[in-house]
Order: C-alpha cells, then sequence, then structure tokens
DNA sequence: ATTGCTCTGTACGGGAGCGTACAAACGGCG
DNA sequence: CGCCGTTTGTACGCTCCCGTACAGAGCAAT
C-alpha cells in the first residue's frame, strides 16, 4: 500500500477525527488518484472500496430508464463514498463518476466495516455526514422539480467549488446536462446568460467562477439550505 | 403509558426484531393514535418522539419557497419515522404529516439513542430501513425529474396501498397535488384517465384500487424498483 | 328545498423545456 | 496552414404543465 501518511488530510471527514482515531484509520487506508471519467461503482454492483476525496470530486448519478442518470448527489472534501457500506450494504445504488481529477483515500468495504465497530468518533461523524447526504439529495429532489435551469446551474457550480476547492474546473456542456437531467441546449441558454452577466465564463469546457456573490445571488436558495445544514454542528447529539 | 403488549407488532420493523430486543423495547414504547392532519414533526423543529406506524400513514414533506412542500417519502407499517435520531440529529429537516388515521408505537428520542446502543439488530435493522429510504428520496428526485404525472399518481396510489394494506383510502386531489408539487388540475386529468381505464375510482377524496395489475402497468417503473430494493435482503452483510 | 361549502372537472393562453437539426467557434494534429 | 472532431450557439415546432378562471357535482346543515 502506498503511504497514505504522506499526505495530510485535506479530506475533512477524516480530519475532524481525533488524532488518535486517525492514526488507526490510516492503516488502512490507501492513496490514490481518481481520474476524469473513472467510475467508482456502477449502480447495483459491489462496493469494494470506502473513497474520502482530497482534492478530488465525484458525482453520484442514479440511473433511470429512457434517459441519461441524473446526479443525487456530489462527493469532494467533505465527505465520503460508500455510504450504503456504513449502513450494512455492500451494493451501491448510483453510479460513482468521477468529475475531477485528484487524490483520494480509499479502503476496503471490510475495514470500513471494522472501523465503524472500532471509533465512536468515526461512527458518529459518519452518521452526521450520511444525515447531511440525505439533506442533500431531499432538497435536490425539490428543486429539481421547481427551479428553473439556471438557477440550478448557479448552484451546482457554487457545490463544485466548494467541494473542490477552486473557482475553476473542467466540464462539458453535454456532461453537465446530464447531471441536471437536462437538454444540453438548456445549459447553453442557461450558462449563456450567466456569462452574459458576468458571473462566469465557459470556454470550451473550463468554467471559470468570475463573481462569487453574484453567482450566489443567481443560484436558488438551495445552495444556501444545503450548506447551512452541513456547517450546522450545533444540532447534533451531544455525549 | 398505554400497554403498547396489548398490539401485535403490526409493524414491520419491529416485528423483524428477535423476540428478545422487542420485549425490551416494549417497555419504552407507547400506543398513539396518529389522526388525518395531525403534524410530528415539523421541519427545523426538534424530533420528540420516533414513530413505528401500524396501520397509519404519514407523509414527509420538504419545504420549498415559494411552493407548497412536496412529498420526498412516505412512511407506514414497514418503517420508522425520526432517522434522523438514529443519525445523532434531533431536528427534523422534514415536516411529518399524518396521511392516514391509524395507530403506531412511539419512544421518546432519548429511549431511542438509548436502545439504538443496545441491541445489535435494532441497530442493524434501522440501518437497513435508512438506506431503503435513501433509494426511496433518490428515486422520487429522478422520478420528479422526468416522469409525467399520470405515472407518477398510479405509482403513489400502489405505494399507499402497500403502507397502508387496504386498496381504499381518503385524500383530496388538492392534498395529493402538494405531496406530487404539480397543479391541481394535473391530479385531475391523471385521475381521470386513470378512472376512464377502470384502474381506479376517485369520488370526493375517496380513493379506491379497482385493478391493481392494472394500475402497476400504468405506474412508471420508479414503483418497482424502490419496491424490489426493499424486499432486496440479500445485499445485507451479513454477521 | 335551499343554501353553502368542498371537491372535481373543463377551458384556455402562456412559458419552460423537449427533440431535432444545423451552424459557428475552437483546438489539436498532420 | 488546413483539416477534423469536439464543443458551443441558434432556430423552431411541439408537449406538458403552469396559472387562472369558472362550471358542475356531491354532501351537510338549516
Amino acid at each position: 500500500m502506498p503511504a497514505a501518511n504522506r499526505v495530510p488530510a485535506a479530506n475533512r471527514l477524516l480530519a475532524s477525527l481525533p488524532g488518535k482515531d486517525y492514526q488507526r484509520l490510516l492503516t488502512d487506508l490507501e492513496l490514490v488518484t481518481l481520474r476524469f471519467g473513472e467510475v467508482l461503482y456502477e449502480a447495483e454492483k459491489p462496493i469494494r472500496h470506502v473513497y474520502f476525496p482530497n482534492d478530488s470530486l465525484v458525482s453520484l448519478l442514479t440511473p433511470i430508464e429512457g434517459h441519461k442518470p441524473p446526479e443525487v448527489g456530489l462527493v469532494g472534501r467533505e465527505g465520503m463514498l460508500g455510504i450504503p457500506v456504513a449502513l450494512g450494504i455492500r451494493k451501491s445504488p448510483t453510479r460513482a463518476l468521477v468529475l475531477g481529477t485528484g487524490t483520494a483515500l480509499r479502503m476496503t468495504t471490510e475495514a470500513c466495516c471494522s472501523e465503524y465497530g472500532n471509533s465512536g468518533t468515526f461512527h458518529k461523524q459518519l452518521n452526521r455526514y450520511i444525515h447531511q447526504r440525505m439533506v442533500q439529495i431531499t432538497q435536490t429532489a425539490a428543486c429539481n422539480r421547481f427551479h428553473p435551469v439556471e438557477g440550478r446551474l448557479a448552484r451546482w457550480f457554487l457545490m463544485m467549488r466548494d467541494r473542490m476547492g477552486t473557482n475553476q474546473f473542467h466540464l462539458t456542456q453535454e456532461l453537465l446536462s446530464n447531471m441536471l437531467g437536462v437538454l444540453r441546449v438548456a445549459v447553453t441558454k442557461a450558462a449563456g446568460a450567466l456569462q452574459r452577466r458576468k458571473l462566469i465564463s465557459y470556454r470550451r469546457g473550463i468554467i471559470s467562477i468570475l463573481d462569487e456573490r453574484g453567482l450566489e445571488d443567481a443560484s436558488c436558495r438551495c445552495y444556501k439550505i444545503v450548506k447551512d445544514t452541513n456547517a450546522g454542528h450545533r444540532t447534533a447529539i451531544p455525549g
């Protein structure tokens, strides 16, 4: 195994663990590079590893007949891939597609299961993250239903920025339209509007955020709602 | 506390527990009647009890500005209300609205937390249910995005039947349209089409399923996908 | 029966997004 | 430089659903 301990835990979930727990986890963790386009899990297939992204970014897609699978989750340094494992399920209901090339720490499904029992803190932090993801999916369900493409697109750019920690990323409108579950031309139109307002620039797959505040105003409120949930640790049960 | 042990555990989640675990849980469980229109949790408010419906039915709604809150979960005898508690969160992200009058067993949030630690089986079954609900939300997100109202309506009737265990229930088109996140007239039209095909009858809030097979054919495939997930225990990690 | 309320059904213009087709711009490569 | 595949932008008819308005049908109470 490559030396995972040579890398700081850029992953926030791991970074939130006490040193002792983190040290024990490290023995099971392996540093890997996730490359754009790579599929970590296929839907309905076994989960062999759980992943903790550092600067990589992964999209979760749910298959639905007659359509390109839309996105139901976006995971970066704030989270983990492989929630079902923590719930005792070895089969992924979704497809995990790497959108942003970068590194991640991973451990085998088996190791994760036993660590989940060993460290109470790991367990607790993971549970909090699972809750965040449920909120994220819930909000996405409502958002997909009601909000026009432009606001959803702005929201998606901001989520991507938060999870990658950079204002520039690479993704074609074609792929993006699949994630949002809309026609490519709808993305073209919405992205064009955002460009004219100088909030972003979008050139051949390279997206740059020019005006963060402006983009937040252009995004639907769902962005803030999910973000605030993630920040709201006070609601966790103490002890 | 009313004698919860006078009622058989119609709730499937409780019924799946070994007798020993169930007996211990019973000391904390209280039998209550949930009445149509009652709100068990308000969104963003504390969760005081977790509920295990017997023949009652509860809808989970997520608030979204400028719209009536759409449904993101439907809970009956197969499940539990208060998943966040099991994840260490005391605040409900959704509103829990009783759609079907009936009984439920409930326990306090505190009791649930300690039982969650006491019984490994309880823990395990709950985790499996949490996973099911994540699949349910995920499917709903995609379904809301792509599928026309008629199929979604048929699906909703079937889910209601599964969770209530009856072919007849009471709900106005107005309320139903809020759950589905569509205009009331869209429900009227879709329900009318299903009636003309003799799959249901719908008279002043009283819905009767006339042809289950036909209704399944009319529903979108999401129905079967979620149902099969719930049946698919084999994917659980053994031991 | 009459009144009043709730619930269901019908009508119609408008808008967002679909599906498709095609044109234009860009970048890599020979 | 010129070619070619990829990516982005524009156009247009169509459908579904929105928003609103209003009519009819069932039920309850007086």
